[in-house]
Order: C-alpha cells, then sequence, then structure tokens
DNA sequence: GAGGGTCTTATTTTT
DNA sequence: TAAGACCCTC
C-alpha cells in the first residue's frame, strides 16, 4: 500500500538500525534486537519500558515482519492507545496493522469472534455469530453482571440462604473468591473439583459453585459474557481446539506483553499458547510493581519465567530517567526491603533534573495535613507550575475527603482521577440502556431500566410481573399498550381525553420501530442521532431537569450541563459507530470495553491538579508528588501478613512516579467511618529511613523523632 | 409509581 | 461520615 498524501519520516523499513535506535541506551538497545524466542525484561519504573516496546516493534517491522502478524497486549485502554501512538509517531503507517488492545479486548475479538464456530462456544451456548439482528452474545457491563450475581443468589436453596446468613457472608465475599478463582482459569466445574471434603472452606465454596452455575446460566439468557469469563472461555477454546491456537501462533507470530508482574494464569496460559508454536513471546514488567494481587495478579508468574520459558533471555533495564537522586534514593531503599526479587532492584539515577530532596512529614491530624499540603500546591502554582504537574496519590478513597474539602476551600481545579467511570453514570446508563433497547433483541433488563426513567405511565414492576405471569417481554408490552384503544375515560370539551398509551407510548413504540428500520436500512446516521435525541429529549431529560430543579446543591445547574453532554457523547459515539460501519453489537461491545474521553478543553485540564489513588497512578509521572495518608492503618492497608508485601509494592508505585519532588505525609488522628482515630506512621516510613537517614519533619513544630508514634499528639501543638 | 425515610456497611479495580 | 440498598407510605 502506498500512501502519498504527506511526506513520511523514512520507511523504518529502510533504515539502518543504529540510526533507528539511536536514542535507545545500550541495555535497551540489547532488547531490542533479541526478537526471537522468549524474552523477559525486567523494566524498572521510568526506565524507558514503553519506548524498549515499541522500539522493538519497529526493529521487527525493520527485519520484514509484518506488522499483522504482531501482537502487543496491554492491560488497560490508556495504555494500549499510547502505545499505539508511539508506534504511528515512529512507524507512519507501518506499524498501523500491528494488533494492540487489552487483554480483554484482543482476546474477545481475535479470539471468541475469531471462532464463532469453534465447539467449545456452541457447547457452552456462546453465539458469537453476527447475525442481522444483533443477536451475538455481548459483554456484560460490570453493573449487569454484579445484578446477575445477586439474582444468582437469591435464587438459591433455602438452606443455603441460611447457612449464608448463619456465617454472615457478603455478597463481595463470594464476588472475590470468584474473580480470584476465574483468574486461575477455572469454571464452575473445575472450580467444584478443588473443593475437599472436610476443607474449612468447604461449605463456602460449594455454594459459591452452586450460586456460580446459576449465573453462568442467567448470563446466557440474556446473551452475555462478563469479563472474567471471556478469558477462562477463551483459554478452554485454546485447550480443546488447539488448531486454534496454532492458527492463532501462525497469525500472531510475535507476542509483547506489557506489564507482566500483574498478568494471571489465564492471560498467561492464553498467551503461552497462542506463542507455542514459535515461542516469539516478549514479557515486559518489573516485579517490584506488581499491585493487582487482589484480583488474581501473580507477581510469582513473573518470578518463574525461567520454569515455563527455559532459555528465556533476562534483559535489565536499570536506568531512570525519571526522578531525582534523591527520589530513587528514597525508592531503592523500599525496594530494598522487598522480599521477592528477580535482581537486586536498584535503579539508577539518570535525570538530570534539578530535584529536591524528598520529606515525610507527620501532622497532629488529617485537617492539619489537608490544610497543609493544600498550601503547598497552592504556592507551587502560585509560582507558575501547572495544576496537571502536581499529583496528590493516597492509598484508599476515604483519604481524600478532607483534602477535597481543602482544595475547594482554598479554590483550587483539580480532578479527581477515575473517580467514576464515565459508563458508571446513572444518566450515562439510561441512555445506553435507551439504545440497547431500541435496537438489540432481549433487551429485557434495559427496558426495565428505561420504564424506570421515562415514567412512561408503566411501571418495570407492573412490565416485570407481566414477564413473569404471561412471558410478554417489555418490548411486546408496549406495542400491545400502544394499539390498545386511544381515549379513555368520559368527555371532557365534548372529546374523550387521550390515555398515557396514546401521548406516551405510542410515539414511542412508533419512533423506537422507525429508528430499527434506519439503522436496518443504513440511514443516515446523523438522522439516527437527531431523532435519538429527540427521544431522549422528550422521555428522559424530564427526569433529570425536575432533579437539577429540586437539587440543593448550589452547582446543580453545572451538574445538569454535563449530565446532558454525557449523553449527547454516548449518541455521538453511537453515530459514529455506524458511520464506521459498525454492527450495533460492535458499538455495544466498544461502550464496555472503552474509556471515555473528556470535551473539557485542554487549557482547563492542565490546570487541574490530579487526585488518585496509587492504583489509579501506574504508569503516570508527575513533576511534583504528594502522597497522603502513609499511617499504620492505611499503609499498609491490611492486617493480613501475606499480603504485606504487595502493600509495600503500592507505595513504591507512588514513590516512583515522581519527577522532581516528593512529599510523602501521614496524621496521628484520623476520622474513619465517622470516628475519630489515633494512628502512627506507616511501618514502610521507617523502612526507607533506615536506609536514607533523612530525617523525618514534624508539623507544627518540631518533637524529638525519636518520641513518634505515642499517640499524645492533637494538643497543645501551637507551641 | 414516585419519592422519602431508615438501615447497613465500610481497601485497592481494570476490563 | 456518607453512600447505597431497601422498604414503606402517599
Amino acid at each position: 500500500m502506498f500512501d502519498e498524501a504527506w511526506p513520511l519520516p523514512p520507511a523504518v523499513t529502510e533504515m539502518d538500525p543504529e540510526a533507528l535506535h539511536a536514542s535507545l541506551n545500550d541495555e535497551q538497545r540489547a532488547a531490542v534486537m533479541a526478537v526471537d524466542g522468549p524474552v523477559m525484561v525486567v523494566a524498572g519504573a521510568g526506565t524507558g519500558k514503553t519506548k524498549t516496546l515499541t522500539h522493538r516493534a519497529a526493529e521487527l517491522l525493520r527485519r520484514g515482519v509484518h506488522a499483522s502478524n504482531i501482537l502487543v497486549v496491554t492491560f488497560t485502554n490508556d495504555a494500549a492507545g499510547e502505545i499505539r501512538n508511539r508506534l504511528l509517531d515512529m512507524c507512519g503507517s507501518e506499524g498501523e496493522h500491528i494488533v494492540a488492545g487489552t487483554f480483554h479486548s484482543t482476546i474477545f475479538s481475535q479470539i471468541l469472534k475469531g471462532y464463532p464456530e469453534s465447539k467449545t462456544l456452541k457447547t457452552l451456548g456462546i453465539n458469537m455469530e453476527d447475525g442481522p439482528d444483533g443477536d451475538r452474545c455481548a459483554i456484560l457491563s460490570q453493573n449487569d453482571s454484579s445484578k446477575y450475581l445477586r439474582q444468582a443468589f437469591s435464587e438459591l436453596s433455602e438452606d443455603d440462604q441460611i447457612q449464608i446468613e448463619h456465617n454472615d457472608w457478603s455478597q463481595k465475599r463470594f464476588e472475590k473468591e470468584l474473580t480470584i478463582a476465574r483468574a486461575k482459569g477455572l469454571d464452575v466445574l473445575d472450580y467444584s473439583a478443588t473443593i475437599r471434603q472436610g476443607q474449612d472452606d468447604a461449605l463456602f465454596k460449594r455454594i459459591l459453585a452452586r450460586a456460580w452455575g446459576r449465573y453462568t446460566d442467567i448470563c446466557r439468557e440474556h446473551n452475555g459474557i462478563d469479563f472474567d469469563d471471556i478469558l477462562v472461555v477463551a483459554a478452554k477454546m485454546l485447550r480443546q481446539e488447539p488448531h486454534i491456537a496454532r492458527e492463532l501462533g501462525e497469525r500472531f507470530q510475535y507476542i509483547m506483553l506489557d506489564e507482566y508482574q500483574d498478568t494471571n494464569r489465564v492471560q498467561m496460559n492464553i498467551m503461552d499458547a497462542i506463542a507455542e508454536g514459535h515461542g516469539n513471546i516478549f514479557m515486559v514488567g518489573d516485579e517490584k510493581q506488581g499491585i493487582y494481587g487482589f484480583r488474581g495478579a501473580d507477581t510469582h508468574i513473573f518470578l518463574t519465567v525461567r520454569q515455563r520459558h527455559p532459555g528465556v533471555r533476562l534483559f535489565e533495564l536499570p536506568r531512570n530517567y525519571r526522578s531525582g537522586a534523591g527520589i530513587i534514593r528514597h525508592s531503592n531503599a523500599l525496594a530494598k526491603a522487598m522480599p521477592q526479587k528477580l535482581s537486586d532492584g536498584q535503579l539508577l539515577a539518570e535525570s538530570k533534573a534539578a530535584a529536591r530532596e524528598p520529606s515525610v512529614v507527620d501532622f497532629a491530624d488529617a485537617e492539619a495535613e489537608a490544610r497543609v499540603v493544600v498550601e503547598g500546591i497552592r504556592k507551587r502554582i502560585a509560582a507558575g507550575a501547572q495544576g496537571a504537574e502536581i499529583a496528590v496519590l493516597y492509598r484508599n478513597r476515604s483519604l481524600k475527603m478532607q483534602l477535597e474539602r481543602e482544595m475547594i476551600r482554598q479554590n483550587i481545579p483539580f480532578m479527581v482521577v477515575g473517580d467514576k467511570s464515565f459508563y458508571e453514570r446513572a444518566e450515562v446508563r439510561d441512555a445506553i440502556a435507551l439504545l440497547r433497547f431500541i435496537f438489540k433483541n432481549r433487551a429485557q433488563e434495559d427496558g426495565y431500566r428505561v420504564l424506570k426513567c421515562t415514567r412512561m405511565g408503566l411501571s418495570d414492576e407492573r412490565a416485570k410481573k407481566q414477564y413473569m405471569d404471561r412471558n410478554i417481554d417489555v418490548a411486546r408490552l408496549l406495542d400491545q399498550m400502544a394499539e390498545e384503544r386511544l381515549t379513555q375515560g368520559k368527555k371532557v370539551d365534548g372529546a374523550y381525553p387521550l390515555k398515557d398509551s396514546a401521548t406516551k407510548i405510542a410515539p414511542f413504540v412508533g419512533l423506537r420501530e422507525a429508528l430499527r428500520e434506519c439503522v436496518h436500512y443504513g440511514d443516515d446516521p446523523a438522522f439516527v442521532r437527531e431523532v435519538l435525541g429527540a427521544l431522549w429529549d422528550r422521555y428522559l431529560r424530564p427526569k433529570l431537569a425536575l432533579a437539577a430543579s429540586r437539587s440543593k446543591e448550589p452547582n446543580a445547574d453545572a451538574v445538569f450541563e454535563a449530565q446532558v453532554a454525557n449523553v449527547a457523547t454516548v449518541f455521538e459515539r453511537f453515530e459514529q459507530g455506524l458511520k464506521n460501519g459498525q454492527t450495533v453489537a460492535d458499538i455495544f461491545d466498544n461502550f464496555t470495553l472503552m474509556e471515555q474521553d473528556s470535551n473539557e478543553s485542554e487549557r482547563e485540564r492542565m490546570a487541574r491538579v490530579r487526585l488518585m489513588t496509587i492504583h489509579a497512578s501506574k504508569g503516570l509521572e508527575f513533576p511534583t508528588v504528594f502522597i497522603i495518608g502513609l499511617d499504620s492503618k492505611a499503609m499498609p492497608g491490611t492486617e493480613q501478613e501475606a499480603l504485606i508485601d504487595e502493600e509495600r509494592r503500592i507505595l513504591y508505585v507512588a514513590m516512583t512516579r515522581a519527577q522532581n519532588e516528593l512529599i510523602m505525609t501521614y496524621s496521628n488522628s484520623r476520622l474513619e467511618f465517622g470516628q475519630r482515630a489515633q494512628v502512627g506512621a506507616s511501618p514502610f516510613l521507617e523502612e526507607i529511613e533506615s536506609v536514607t537517614r533523612v530525617p523525618r519533619r514534624y508539623y507544627p513544630h518540631h518533637r524529638d523523632p525519636g518520641n513518634n508514634g505515642g499517640g499524645n499528639h492533637g494538643r497543645g501543638l501551637t507551641n
């Protein structure tokens, strides 16, 4: 293919490797040039991991590998997007056909959708065929799946219910176990087989297995598959139908996996199965940054790579270009305390930026901590810093309460990153429910949701009852009601008043039909969106407007505006999907797979200070980082001995986000569930200080460091 | 069918 | 504290 529209950089395929990789350091280059067989790169924080990954892809292209034979897999859409962009920058149109995506999206599209005739899928009752009616199995949102799981539990036998009640087992606890089990690649049967008579938790597991079985059925009834199941089913396909794995291996000659330390068993099994034929698997990660154990990630997979891939070539990238020397010294001190590492895990500071010495500050209470941190932020912004250059990180959300209050009080713009995902917002879910109810067959749940938020004169409860009693689904029920006599009651002014069904339901049903036909016959997507907008205005908007007018919030208007804009975004995306020729089912899958993009101006975005959990900060970097709430209860955020190592890694991730400035704080007293709790400093701080010998600071007065942790703070600090 | 009151329960979370 | 689930009344 020729692309003559604009001048391209010299084609990667024609470049001299020296020139192509001139910007790499020796270790990076070595990893990049090792293209064949299993390769693992231990890439510490800020050592150019993504750069190495993209250069390696370019090197493959240079050696004549076709782009579509390269597969790059990451964890988040953000990371996948970043890699795609960097590939485009570097390789131009040559890189375009490299398949780069998240585990879930690539496995769904390449494996499940790629082999709809698979026997395994047939046996499981999963239809991946793209039919005209959009009846292909769709990805369930988190919301839907936990709803179905709740339903499954509610349908358990009375005995089971009593046991659950008696033992005080929460749904959450079951859900957690379910995630962990499926991260290992187990399905219900595999899981049941692991239950041993007489085991402590045998009853718990057996009850889970029963609910799990029912849950899977419910998902199928709704023609859906949840996130975890995408992986479990794909792994099963590859196991039971080895020809699929072989074919995929031929298609994807080179596989690259990002964030390998956060891989779980199923993900590992799937990728190993595809790579089995050629063994060209490239794994990048940092065992010191594995922080997703709670959802089944297993750092053990990273540490034992040599056993699974004998002859794997190991490379280490020790040069950190991100952080100042002091920050590296502090981070290294913490790394030293980590028991399980492939190497000593010490980074080399290469950053040339002027950086300050990190500090650890002790406060009497969380209010003082928040006030002083925000004052510090204000000073930095006054001195010319952009809000977006400053991040405040915390172990859990409850730690940010005081901080948010102070940010508002001191009038500093901020954004809470990953606060609520776009698709979790009520109005967005309403809009999507409306779309699905209109365009998808068998969208029962969506129908109920639409009824709930439209006041059409038919309640979701009544519709549910009709479904139970007479097996009439929402769509048919509405059709029937629209056809019923249109008038009711006594004459008013010489005419019979119109029934609700005439004024509300009939137009809705008419528009629904019209829209379905528009899409079916491929009419102008812009027109479709317009009609959708009209539908929303009439049926859904009034409820939001009402809520806004009643709200006591000072910014209710702004909230309403934002909600309206969000819904517009959903419809725009739908239109865009149609324009791109996607099927309705594809568009809906993307709704569940993709994250939002903000419609705020770049300038506004840059002015906002970033508040986020440490987990959300992974992979990011900021000139100035505050880590707050480093007290003994929040960090480690668990009392379980076995989980302490991961907690340490979490703090390590947080510290290594900082480029020039790192300020770590905690307070001796803070609110916990509305109660004031006395806490001490995180033990991790001592692990750091015992190496760095940088003295802790105390606010507002200077106390004797040896006197720390006595708990007698919070009074008499005016000094 | 809607909206208001009470009760309950508290990591981390992406897909 | 504070958000969500659930129930109950108008």
